[in-house]
DNA sequence: ACCTGAACACCGTTCAAGT
DNA sequence: ACCTGAACACCGTTCAAGT
């Protein structure tokens, strides 16, 4: 047995720290901590990630390609109720993602990762508005605000039935409704 | 000279971490870098602070009351902007306030100065909307999200005019321009 | 290439002690 | 009450060395 770690050792440490920050918070990772988890020196993760935050913009990646996969499956007028569950159902992976810890300008794999995802958001506004990308930006700020203020828990509901009412008591100026 | 602290250690300790958090980000918070900066031991924080998040959460509670006395100046429609303009101009005393990394639960007072600054947005939007609550809460958590977004970097454009272009593209629908 | 142990400079936090 | 120094258990990061 005894996990010999051959060429997935990064892998072995992306998933101990994944697995840490659902449960134990951002504060709780460390690359001390994941090698051990992983079974190695403290130092060997450092073949892998230059430092603890290309660890964490790793786990950021992660996150992103996974929101795609959620935004992917929702169409439409869906999508944002889609990102907000996939805030509240990984809060700790969604302010890792968005909480300023990591760099953009030094990490351009995470760039791609998440303008990618934004790029689903403005498809659905994309052929049926005049300002797409303005419609997007307000609706992307509309789910994001609400995905946040409701994790860090500035409103007292936080169910679905809440998201639908908030959500749905926007309408984009730029849209349809107007020419409609 | 030799700058006694008295009674005022507390504040000495907040004006030094307060200027740090600006110029060098919510990492390089520390009680021992702030009790250095104000020129006693390491351990003489602990009279005034529990621990490093009570710390942070007086940083926050400073930055909730600044960010409602901007609201108080704007009025009505220029809520909004000047929400906006508040998390650009203070963006690491921003993150400290929203970034989760203090548990609202065990700082009352940090709670109460949010909700406070909330319910200024709120009163915007009493009187002339059916659901007051949900029109202000869809309305923060556009502008909330749009200032988080472009702290991140998400946007090409950060200026003021592209600002208002977003917020202007939304209407809320349960406001007055549906029964007018 | 990949991994190791020793070392350095930082933390937060606790404790016993001084005035 | 307020402040101190010593101590403990953690970090991130660098370095010289092993296979």
């Amino acid at each position: 047995m005894s996990t010999y770690h051959h060429g997935d050792l990064r892998a072995a440490l992306l998933r101990a720290a994944g697995k840490r920050l659902e449960k134990q918070g951002i504060a709780a990772l460390s690359l001390r901590g994941a090698a051990r988890r992983a079974g190695v020196s403290h130092n060997a993760p450092y073949r892998h990630f230059a430092d603890r935050e290309a660890l964490l913009a790793a786990l950021a990646a992660e996150g992103f390609h996974l929101l795609g996969q959620e935004l992917d499956k929702a169409s439409g007028r869906e999508m944002g109720e889609a990102y907000v569950r996939f805030a509240l159902q990984h809060p700790q992976r969604f302010r890792l993602m968005f909480g300023g810890r990591i760099a953009l300008d030094k990490h351009p794999q995470l760039r791609a990762a998440a303008s990618s995802a934004f790029d689903q958001l403005q498809a659905a506004f994309s052929g049926y508005v005049l300002d797409a990308r303005t419609a997007a930006a307000a609706a992307w700020s509309l789910v994001h605000g609400l995905s946040h203020l409701i994790l860090d828990g500035h409103f007292e509901q936080r169910d679905e039935e809440f998201v639908k009412r908030v959500l749905g008591a926007v309408r984009f100026a730029v849209g349809p409704q107007r020419s409609a």
